[in-house]
Order: structure tokens, then C-alpha cells, then sequence
DNA sequence: TAAAAAGATTAGGCATGACTAAATTTATTG
DNA sequence: CAATAAATTTAGTCATGCCTAATCTTTTTA
């Protein structure tokens, strides 16, 4: 006998924006081959461990994870679907708010962080639709389909290991912190800039570059953290 | 002496989107000549009257209304600065979702009433460069500007007031009911339609019009609820 | 203008999701 | 392999918002 709930349902279908970035810790933490411990999701989401394993009862209960006391959280099926799918959310908004508004790569990841959770499957798929379906973010972070799957990067490679004669178009950053990117900002280098390796120096492993008919050296530091996709 | 704060501050900078809620709702109020009273609140939130007493109490302690008990709640200047704040958000949402991504007028609210709740004055400017800086949300409501000026409507007018002859574009609605958009959409009514008034009948108020080549009758009903810009 | 009706507030709870401190389990190390 | 150290869980609170029921106030109406 069923009755009706006392308080606004916080609906199966729908998971608080707490409860999704939890699992958007825990899928991180997973893709990285590391284990979901509650230190580990505590030091990523700025909480206490007692409070990650409150939580980690929460979504227990929801079936969205497998938790054993001690032995950390494993994603459910369910539960690694939803994370993907804020995952896609979180990449769309970055790819809008750079390639439609004109943010930097570096100014996204907090607002993004916000708007992933904004409830519309209908939303989203427009957005993708109205961005071309990228298949990566700003940051070079492949974003996941509309079905959950998830394209390697195979097709992107550093810039590092492009060898000289290759044409190749800038497509994302291994590392985004504010310097590198801003630094990145300051020599010209966007999304989307295309670019010929014209020679290769040993000494420093810097290479020299043709974009748009100028010619300039990127430093091996700068280029090792540079992803981009042979045209 | 100011002690650490024992718990994540919901710092002053930022009202919860609950508390947000309840200013625009007492905004909308106000707007229409309405009190703002418990019930009327309860009303429009879909909330019990005590628990609109017990936010009441909150959001006067936080000088975002003055509240007297029995006599409903006002504004104050900084509780007001926030709810439109907030209605530009939402309107320039709604903006957004139709012109760039393609929804109907009658699909956008519930979405624009999470999105209202990012938190990010630069997004929000950037958005509202990005589509033209829009006067006027695709309900024909005004879209305050970045420092809460809020166009009046002279500038629209209702279809069922045009003269034979007059050119105009239609710019939003009167009625947001879905049976109402979706009646315009059916005919091909959508924002920005050209027309002219070709022929009024004074018999049923139906008016004439001529729009792409074609030409059309639109009911007397159908065009006092069509807001219009003369060209 | 007094009683009834309508509207608003208070009182007492509950769900969610944090926090601290104390207790417990697991891992490390001499 | 026992004793520390580190990680994790439990216990006890607290802030935010919402709910129902009971108790005022204010407004209507006879
Ligand atoms: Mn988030
Ligand atoms: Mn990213
Ligand atoms: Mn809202
Ligand atoms: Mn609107």
C-alpha cells in the first residue's frame, strides 16, 4: 500500500546536483584506473571523508553505486550512465561558452560546473546539434554522444610528437591551468588554429611552426601539453 | 571578532535559487499592482503558506524585503536589484533556446527557470552580446538590460490595434498557454513574421494579412493576444 | 458589530547534506 | 608480528526548506 509522499519527491528520476557530482568524482576517479575512496572523492569535491561516506550510503540506496564500508564505491550501470551523461553537459556548455561566447579556455570549468546540472535532455541534444557535434572540448576532453559512448583520443596527438612537414589543427591541452592557458592566449594559440611543423630543434626539442603565413618556435614544455589533430 | 564560519557559507554574494525564486515571484507581484502575500506566493511557488512565512523571515534578515506579519512583504532596493537580475537571466534564456536552438515559445519556461539560477554576470552579458542584445524575450516580454533597466512596452504593439496598411513583425505574446503557441504554430505565426495588414472585418474582428507572398486570416481572438513592432 | 470565514503565523517535524570528534578498521613498519 | 599511523566509519549537530496541525489576526457578512 503505497501512499502518497510527505514531502516534495526528490524523484528517482531525478538525482540532486550534489548526488551527480559525487558521481562525476567517482567516474573520474575511475577512468584514471584509481580507486573511489572517500579521501579521494573528499580532496576532489573540497568535503570531509565523513561526508563522502554519508553520501556514498545515499547513492547506495539509489543503486547508483556498489559500496562496501571500507572498500570504496563502484558505479552501477545506472550510475555510470548519469555521470556520463553530466559529463556531456559539462563538455557542451565548455565548447559553447568558448566557441560561441568568446570565453578562454581557462575562464569555463567553474560555470560549466553549474550548468551541467540543469535538467533537459532536449536542451543538450539542441546545443550539441547547434555546435556541430563536437567530439572534443576546449580542453581537448572527448565528449561523450548522446548514447554514452565515449570516442578516445586516438585521433588527437600531442604536438610534441608530430614530426616536421605535418599540418595539423589545434584541438585541445593536456594540462589547464590558468598559466598555461593564458599563456597560450598570449602567444595566439586558440582552438581550431592550424599550423604546419616546419623544423624540429634537438637541442631544446622546441619546434618552429608556420600558422597563417607567420612563423614562430613553441617550447617543448609548451608543446608536450598541446593536443591537435593531423589534417 | 568574526570566527571562521562552521559551515559552507551560502555567502552573502549569493541567494540560494530558492530564495531567488521567492524574490521573482514577490517582483512579478508587484509588477501587476498585486500585495505580495503569503498565499499569493504559496500560490505561484506551488509552496504551503507557513513554509512562505518562514522564507518571509529569512529574506528579511537578509534585507532583501521588508516584512510585516499580516501585511505581506516589499522589495528592498537590493531584493529588487536581484529579481530582475534574475528576470534577465531567465528571458535571455528564453531568448537563447529560441532563436539559436530552435524551440517553440511554449517549451522554453521550465528550462529558463533552471537556467536562471547560474550563477556568472559574465555569462549572462556574454550571452546577451551573443544574441544581439534583445529587447524583448519570445513572449514580448522585456528583457532588462545589464544594470536592471527594464524597457517598457511602448515600443509593441497588439496586433488587433494595426490599420489597414501598416507593416510590422511579430515580436511575442500576450498568453503563454501551449494550446495558444502551439495554435501559432500550426499556422506559422513565429517571431520575427513580416506582415501587412491588408483588410480589417468589422463583422468578427478578423483581420486580413499578407505575409511572404502569401495571404491569411487571423482571428479576432488570435491577434489580441499578438504582440507586433511596426516596421 | 458580533460571529463566521478567510488568511497568516507558530509549533513541531522531517529530509538532505554538511561538519566535528570519537571510535574502528586497515595499512605500514621496525 | 605487534604497535603505530593512516584511512574510514559512527555519533551527534546544525542550517536550509518544506510539511501538517493548531492558533492567532483580519476581513466579511448577517
Ligand atoms: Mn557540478
Ligand atoms: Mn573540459
Ligand atoms: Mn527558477
Ligand atoms: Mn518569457
Amino acid at each position: 500500500m503505497s501512499s502518497t509522499p510527505k514531502y516534495k519527491s526528490s524523484s528517482s528520476l531525478t538525482t540532486s546536483s550534489n548526488r551527480q557530482d559525487y558521481l562525476k568524482a567517482i567516474l573520474s576517479l575511475d577512468l584514471k584506473g584509481a580507486k573511489a575512496s572517500t579521501s579521494a572523492i573528499s580532496a576532489k569535491l573540497n568535503t570531509q571523508p565523513a561526508s563522502v561516506t554519508g553520501m556514498f550510503g545515499v547513492l547506495s540506496n539509489l543503486n547508483l553505486i556498489n559500496y562496501i564500508p571500507y572498500k570504496g564505491a563502484k558505479l552501477t550501470d545506472e550510475g555510470r550512465s548519469q555521470a556520463i551523461s553530466l559529463v556531456r553537459k559539462h563538455r557542451l556548455w565548455e565548447t559553447f561558452m568558448v566557441e560561441k561566447l568568446g570565453f578562454r579556455w581557462d575562464e569555463v570549468h567553474e560555470v560549466a560546473e553549474q550548468l551541467e546540472h540543469v535538467n533537459s535532455e532536449q536542451l543538450i541534444d539542441r546545443l550539441d546539434d547547434f555546435l556541430g557535434f563536437p567530439n572534443f572540448d576546449p580542453h581537448g576532453d572527448p565528449i561523450p554522444d548522446s548514447l554514452g559512448n565515449i570516442a578516445d583520443r586516438r585521433s588527437l596527438v600531442v604536438v610534441s610528437d608530430l614530426e616536421v612537414g605535418k599540418m595539423a589543427s589545434i584541438r585541445g591541452v593536456l594540462s589547464s591551468s590558468d598559466s598555461f592557458l593564458k599563456h597560450l592566449d598570449d602567444l595566439g594559440i586558440r582552438l581550431g588554429l592550424e599550423f604546419e611543423v616546419v623544423k624540429v630543434y634537438t637541442y631544446d626539442g622546441s619546434i618552429q611552426v608556420d600558422s597563417a603565413g607567420e612563423s614562430m618556435i613553441w617550447s617543448r614544455k609548451l608543446v608536450e601539453q598541446l593536443l591537435a589533430e593531423v589534417n
